[in-house]
DNA sequence: ATGGACCTTCCCATGATGGGAGGGTCAAGA
DNA sequence: TCTTGACCCTCCCATCATGGGAAGGTCCAT
Protein backbone atom coordinates (compact mmCIF):
# COMPACT_ATOMS: atom_id res chain seq x y z
CA UNK A 1 0.00 0.00 0.00
CA UNK A 2 1.50 3.15 -0.74
CA UNK A 3 0.60 6.69 1.25
CA UNK A 4 -2.62 7.30 -0.05
CA UNK A 5 -4.33 3.94 0.23
CA UNK A 6 -2.51 3.58 3.63
CA UNK A 7 -4.71 7.12 4.55
CA UNK A 8 -7.59 5.78 2.76
CA UNK A 9 -7.24 2.98 5.00
CA UNK A 10 -6.79 4.35 8.60
CA UNK A 11 -8.01 7.68 8.25
CA UNK A 12 -4.72 9.15 8.70
CA UNK A 13 -3.89 12.02 6.62
CA UNK A 14 -0.71 11.66 3.94
CA UNK A 15 0.54 14.57 5.86
CA UNK A 16 0.68 13.02 9.36
CA UNK A 17 1.64 9.71 7.56
CA UNK A 18 4.77 11.83 7.11
CA UNK A 19 4.94 13.19 10.18
CA UNK A 20 4.91 9.75 11.78
CA UNK A 21 7.92 8.37 9.62
CA UNK A 22 10.09 11.61 9.86
CA UNK A 23 9.57 11.03 13.88
CA UNK A 24 10.45 7.77 13.85
CA UNK A 25 7.46 6.71 15.09
CA UNK A 26 5.63 4.41 12.31
CA UNK A 27 8.04 3.79 9.12
CA UNK A 28 7.22 2.62 6.40
CA UNK A 29 7.67 -1.00 5.72
CA UNK A 30 9.77 -0.27 2.49
CA UNK A 31 10.33 1.99 -0.08
CA UNK A 32 9.28 1.52 -4.15
CA UNK A 33 12.72 2.50 -6.41
CA UNK A 34 10.91 5.64 -7.14
CA UNK A 35 11.28 6.24 -3.58
CA UNK A 36 7.53 5.67 -2.32
CA UNK A 37 6.28 4.77 0.82
CA UNK A 38 5.29 0.91 1.06
CA UNK A 39 3.09 0.01 4.36
CA UNK A 40 1.67 -3.06 5.25
CA UNK A 41 -0.60 -4.29 7.74
CA UNK A 42 1.43 -4.34 10.56
CA UNK A 43 1.51 -0.33 9.96
CA UNK A 44 -1.68 0.22 9.00
CA UNK A 45 -2.44 -0.94 12.58
CA UNK A 46 0.09 0.98 14.15
CA UNK A 47 -1.59 3.93 12.32
CA UNK A 48 -4.89 3.06 13.34
CA UNK A 49 -3.70 2.40 16.98
CA UNK A 50 -2.50 6.17 16.83
CA UNK A 51 -5.94 7.48 15.27
CA UNK A 52 -7.80 5.81 18.33
CA UNK A 53 -5.46 6.84 20.84
CA UNK A 54 -5.14 10.51 20.10
CA UNK A 55 -8.94 10.32 19.85
CA UNK A 56 -8.62 9.95 23.63
CA UNK A 57 -6.60 12.49 24.11
CA UNK A 58 -3.07 10.89 24.39
CA UNK A 59 -0.40 13.29 23.46
CA UNK A 60 1.70 11.83 21.34
CA UNK A 61 4.85 11.69 23.58
CA UNK A 62 2.40 9.14 25.99
CA UNK A 63 1.57 7.30 22.27
CA UNK A 64 5.16 6.45 21.77
CA UNK A 65 4.88 5.29 25.03
CA UNK A 66 1.85 3.28 24.85
CA UNK A 67 3.15 2.22 20.73
CA UNK A 68 6.11 0.46 22.09
CA UNK A 69 4.09 -1.45 24.85
CA UNK A 70 2.02 -2.78 22.18
CA UNK A 71 4.88 -4.02 20.09
CA UNK A 72 6.29 -5.30 22.94
CA UNK A 73 4.55 -9.16 23.61
CA UNK A 74 6.22 -9.08 26.87
CA UNK A 75 5.05 -5.91 28.52
CA UNK A 76 3.67 -6.13 31.56
CA UNK A 77 -0.05 -4.76 31.55
CA UNK A 78 0.31 -2.84 34.76
CA UNK A 79 2.68 -0.17 32.79
CA UNK A 80 0.12 0.79 30.47
CA UNK A 81 -2.67 0.98 32.77
CA UNK A 82 -0.27 3.25 34.48
CA UNK A 83 -0.01 5.63 31.86
CA UNK A 84 -3.80 5.22 30.97
CA UNK A 85 -4.71 6.41 34.84
CA UNK A 86 -1.94 9.26 34.89
CA UNK A 87 -3.83 10.00 31.29
CA UNK A 88 -7.35 10.00 33.09
CA UNK A 89 -6.25 12.00 36.24
CA UNK A 90 -4.79 14.88 33.59
CA UNK A 91 -8.21 15.08 31.95
CA UNK A 92 -9.85 15.60 35.21
CA UNK A 93 -8.05 18.37 36.00
CA UNK A 94 -7.99 20.12 33.06
CA UNK A 95 -12.28 19.74 33.13
CA UNK A 96 -12.37 20.84 36.49
CA UNK A 97 -10.76 24.13 35.71
CA UNK A 98 -12.89 24.36 32.86
CA UNK A 99 -15.88 24.02 34.72
CA UNK A 100 -14.57 26.07 37.15
CA UNK A 101 -14.38 28.77 34.34
CA UNK A 102 -17.50 27.79 32.43
CA UNK A 103 -19.38 28.44 35.59
CA UNK A 104 -17.90 31.54 36.67
CA UNK A 105 -18.54 33.04 33.30
CA UNK A 106 -22.17 31.49 33.71
CA UNK A 107 -23.04 33.45 36.65
CA UNK A 108 -21.40 36.79 34.84
CA UNK A 109 -23.68 36.08 32.10
CA UNK A 110 -26.87 35.67 34.15
CA UNK A 111 -26.14 38.63 35.87
CA UNK A 112 -25.53 40.70 32.68
CA UNK A 113 -28.74 42.21 31.11
CA UNK A 114 -27.17 41.91 27.60
CA UNK A 115 -29.25 45.03 26.17
CA UNK A 116 -28.37 48.30 24.79
CA UNK A 117 -26.81 49.85 28.00
CA UNK A 118 -22.88 49.77 28.77
CA UNK A 119 -23.14 48.26 31.93
CA UNK A 120 -21.54 44.89 32.15
CA UNK A 121 -20.88 42.60 35.53
CA UNK A 122 -18.47 40.78 33.07
CA UNK A 123 -16.36 43.70 32.24
CA UNK A 124 -16.92 44.80 35.61
CA UNK A 125 -15.46 41.64 37.02
CA UNK A 126 -12.30 41.19 34.19
CA UNK A 127 -11.42 44.64 35.74
CA UNK A 128 -11.58 43.99 39.16
CA UNK A 129 -11.76 40.01 39.35
CA UNK A 130 -8.81 38.07 40.93
CA UNK A 131 -7.32 35.16 39.14
CA UNK A 132 -7.79 32.08 40.62
CA UNK A 133 -4.65 31.02 43.17
CA UNK A 134 -2.92 28.49 40.66
CA UNK A 135 -2.83 29.67 36.81
CA UNK A 136 -2.17 25.79 36.66
CA UNK A 137 1.15 25.22 34.50
CA UNK A 138 -0.29 23.47 31.49
CA UNK A 139 1.33 20.39 30.16
CA UNK A 140 2.39 21.52 26.67
CA UNK A 141 0.51 19.27 24.50
CA UNK A 142 -2.92 18.41 24.23
CA UNK A 143 -5.10 20.89 22.25
CA UNK A 144 -6.17 18.74 19.16
CA UNK B 1 6.77 52.36 34.75
CA UNK B 2 8.72 50.14 32.91
CA UNK B 3 7.80 47.27 31.33
CA UNK B 4 9.35 45.02 34.76
CA UNK B 5 7.36 47.50 36.74
CA UNK B 6 4.41 46.92 35.07
CA UNK B 7 5.03 43.18 35.34
CA UNK B 8 5.29 43.17 38.44
CA UNK B 9 1.75 45.55 38.85
CA UNK B 10 0.36 42.70 36.63
CA UNK B 11 1.82 39.58 37.03
CA UNK B 12 2.20 39.41 32.98
CA UNK B 13 5.53 38.21 32.01
CA UNK B 14 7.57 40.99 30.29
CA UNK B 15 8.05 38.61 27.26
CA UNK B 16 4.15 38.64 27.21
CA UNK B 17 3.78 42.61 27.81
CA UNK B 18 5.95 42.74 24.73
CA UNK B 19 4.20 40.94 22.61
CA UNK B 20 0.73 42.15 23.43
CA UNK B 21 2.58 45.59 21.91
CA UNK B 22 3.90 43.47 18.89
CA UNK B 23 0.36 42.28 17.97
CA UNK B 24 -0.85 46.11 18.62
CA UNK B 25 -2.87 44.65 21.78
CA UNK B 26 -1.75 47.10 24.67
CA UNK B 27 1.05 49.36 23.13
CA UNK B 28 2.97 51.30 25.82
CA UNK B 29 2.19 55.09 26.79
CA UNK B 30 4.74 56.26 25.56
CA UNK B 31 8.83 55.34 25.03
CA UNK B 32 11.83 57.08 27.03
CA UNK B 33 14.65 58.37 25.18
CA UNK B 34 16.60 54.95 25.69
CA UNK B 35 13.49 53.59 24.18
CA UNK B 36 12.29 51.85 27.18
CA UNK B 37 8.88 51.27 27.30
CA UNK B 38 6.77 53.33 29.62
CA UNK B 39 3.37 51.94 31.04
CA UNK B 40 0.77 54.30 32.87
CA UNK B 41 -2.57 53.31 34.66
CA UNK B 42 -4.51 52.63 31.99
CA UNK B 43 -2.59 50.19 30.22
CA UNK B 44 -1.83 48.34 34.18
CA UNK B 45 -5.55 47.91 34.05
CA UNK B 46 -5.67 46.40 30.07
CA UNK B 47 -3.22 43.87 31.24
CA UNK B 48 -4.46 42.88 34.42
CA UNK B 49 -7.62 43.06 32.15
CA UNK B 50 -6.21 40.47 29.93
CA UNK B 51 -4.73 38.40 32.49
CA UNK B 52 -8.30 38.05 34.16
CA UNK B 53 -9.53 36.74 30.37
CA UNK B 54 -7.08 34.54 30.12
CA UNK B 55 -7.81 32.85 33.33
CA UNK B 56 -11.00 32.65 32.08
CA UNK B 57 -10.32 31.22 28.92
CA UNK B 58 -10.64 33.06 26.18
CA UNK B 59 -8.43 33.09 23.14
CA UNK B 60 -6.78 36.40 22.12
CA UNK B 61 -9.13 36.80 19.63
CA UNK B 62 -12.04 37.09 22.26
CA UNK B 63 -9.76 39.07 24.51
CA UNK B 64 -9.36 41.87 21.66
CA UNK B 65 -13.25 41.73 20.90
CA UNK B 66 -13.84 42.30 24.76
CA UNK B 67 -10.74 45.13 25.18
CA UNK B 68 -11.79 47.13 22.55
CA UNK B 69 -15.79 46.51 23.89
CA UNK B 70 -14.08 47.73 27.19
CA UNK B 71 -12.65 50.82 26.11
CA UNK B 72 -15.83 51.72 24.45
CA UNK B 73 -17.63 53.69 27.09
CA UNK B 74 -20.99 53.17 24.84
CA UNK B 75 -20.99 49.55 24.34
CA UNK B 76 -24.29 47.73 24.34
CA UNK B 77 -23.57 45.16 26.83
CA UNK B 78 -24.96 42.62 24.75
CA UNK B 79 -21.95 42.34 22.60
CA UNK B 80 -20.23 41.26 25.83
CA UNK B 81 -22.64 38.70 26.92
CA UNK B 82 -22.99 37.00 23.64
CA UNK B 83 -18.90 37.02 23.67
CA UNK B 84 -19.41 35.90 26.79
CA UNK B 85 -21.70 32.58 26.27
CA UNK B 86 -20.45 31.55 22.55
CA UNK B 87 -16.91 30.87 25.28
CA UNK B 88 -19.32 29.02 27.88
CA UNK B 89 -20.59 27.07 24.88
CA UNK B 90 -17.23 26.25 23.80
CA UNK B 91 -15.86 25.47 27.09
CA UNK B 92 -19.07 22.87 28.04
CA UNK B 93 -18.75 20.87 24.22
CA UNK B 94 -15.03 20.73 25.05
CA UNK B 95 -15.86 19.59 28.62
CA UNK B 96 -18.29 16.95 27.03
CA UNK B 97 -15.76 15.27 24.95
CA UNK B 98 -13.15 15.36 27.61
CA UNK B 99 -15.44 13.59 29.66
CA UNK B 100 -16.17 11.06 27.08
CA UNK B 101 -12.30 10.07 26.73
CA UNK B 102 -12.14 9.89 30.50
CA UNK B 103 -14.84 8.00 30.73
CA UNK B 104 -13.74 5.15 28.46
CA UNK B 105 -10.46 5.58 29.57
CA UNK B 106 -11.84 4.35 32.83
CA UNK B 107 -13.70 1.87 31.90
CA UNK B 108 -10.83 0.10 30.28
CA UNK B 109 -8.69 0.40 32.94
CA UNK B 110 -10.81 -0.99 35.41
CA UNK B 111 -11.39 -3.89 33.18
CA UNK B 112 -7.14 -4.00 33.30
CA UNK B 113 -5.51 -5.58 35.62
CA UNK B 114 -2.25 -3.84 36.05
CA UNK B 115 -0.05 -6.33 36.66
CA UNK B 116 2.83 -8.38 35.08
CA UNK B 117 0.83 -10.04 32.48
CA UNK B 118 0.43 -8.65 28.89
CA UNK B 119 -2.90 -9.12 28.55
CA UNK B 120 -4.55 -5.45 28.00
CA UNK B 121 -7.89 -4.54 27.23
CA UNK B 122 -6.37 -0.89 27.14
CA UNK B 123 -4.48 -1.93 24.33
CA UNK B 124 -7.06 -3.90 22.88
CA UNK B 125 -8.84 -1.72 22.52
CA UNK B 126 -6.72 0.84 20.86
CA UNK B 127 -6.11 -1.91 18.38
CA UNK B 128 -9.71 -2.68 17.72
CA UNK B 129 -11.60 0.31 19.01
CA UNK B 130 -13.66 2.76 16.62
CA UNK B 131 -13.35 6.35 17.65
CA UNK B 132 -15.87 8.32 18.25
CA UNK B 133 -17.84 9.78 15.23
CA UNK B 134 -17.12 13.01 14.93
CA UNK B 135 -13.26 13.74 15.74
CA UNK B 136 -14.84 17.56 16.16
CA UNK B 137 -12.56 20.44 15.02
CA UNK B 138 -10.81 22.10 17.53
CA UNK B 139 -10.75 25.72 17.51
CA UNK B 140 -6.87 26.74 16.82
CA UNK B 141 -6.73 28.56 20.08
CA UNK B 142 -6.68 27.33 23.68
CA UNK B 143 -4.40 25.41 25.08
CA UNK B 144 -2.67 27.11 27.54
C1' DA C 1 2.37 10.07 -25.77
C1' DT C 2 -0.27 12.79 -23.03
C1' DG C 3 -2.78 14.16 -18.96
C1' DG C 4 -4.24 13.82 -14.52
C1' DA C 5 -3.77 11.81 -10.20
C1' DC C 6 -0.62 10.44 -7.56
C1' DC C 7 3.98 10.70 -4.91
C1' DT C 8 8.40 13.06 -3.13
C1' DT C 9 10.95 16.76 -0.27
C1' DC C 10 11.21 21.34 1.53
C1' DC C 11 9.51 25.48 3.60
C1' DC C 12 6.14 28.11 6.19
C1' DA C 13 2.15 28.98 9.39
C1' DT C 14 -0.64 28.30 13.43
C1' DG C 15 -1.25 30.29 19.22
C1' DA C 16 0.61 31.69 23.30
C1' DT C 17 4.56 31.30 25.52
C1' DG C 18 9.43 30.78 26.94
C1' DG C 19 14.61 30.78 26.18
C1' DG C 20 18.54 33.00 24.96
C1' DA C 21 22.12 35.88 22.46
C1' DG C 22 24.12 40.29 21.73
C1' DG C 23 24.07 44.78 22.99
C1' DG C 24 22.47 49.29 25.24
C1' DT C 25 20.98 51.86 29.83
C1' DC C 26 20.49 53.08 34.52
C1' DA C 27 21.39 53.63 39.40
C1' DA C 28 23.87 52.63 43.57
C1' DG C 29 27.99 52.12 45.84
C1' DA C 30 33.40 52.55 45.83
C1' DT D 1 34.06 59.30 38.19
C1' DC D 2 34.11 54.47 37.43
C1' DT D 3 32.34 49.95 37.95
C1' DT D 4 28.96 46.58 38.49
C1' DG D 5 24.86 44.32 38.34
C1' DA D 6 20.20 44.65 37.24
C1' DC D 7 17.61 46.27 34.05
C1' DC D 8 15.96 47.12 29.10
C1' DC D 9 16.06 46.60 23.90
C1' DT D 10 15.52 43.71 19.38
C1' DC D 11 15.90 39.48 16.94
C1' DC D 12 15.82 34.60 16.40
C1' DC D 13 14.39 29.98 17.64
C1' DA D 14 11.49 26.31 19.91
C1' DT D 15 7.24 24.32 21.35
C1' DC D 16 3.03 20.58 19.48
C1' DA D 17 0.28 18.45 15.98
C1' DT D 18 -1.43 19.82 11.96
C1' DG D 19 -2.26 21.87 7.41
C1' DG D 20 -1.01 24.57 3.05
C1' DG D 21 1.54 24.87 -0.83
C1' DA D 22 5.47 24.91 -4.23
C1' DA D 23 8.52 22.45 -7.33
C1' DG D 24 9.36 18.41 -9.29
C1' DG D 25 9.18 13.16 -10.14
C1' DT D 26 6.09 8.80 -11.12
C1' DC D 27 2.40 5.89 -12.56
C1' DC D 28 -1.54 4.47 -15.17
C1' DA D 29 -5.34 4.73 -18.34
C1' DT D 30 -6.66 6.46 -22.41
Amino acid sequence: MNIGQASKATGVTAKMIRYYDEIDLVRPASRTDSNYREYDDRQINELRFIKRARSLGFSMEEITQLLSLWRDRGRPSREVKAIADRHVADLDARIAEMQAMANTLRHLSHCCAGDDRPDCPILTDLTEGKEPSEPARRRPSFNR
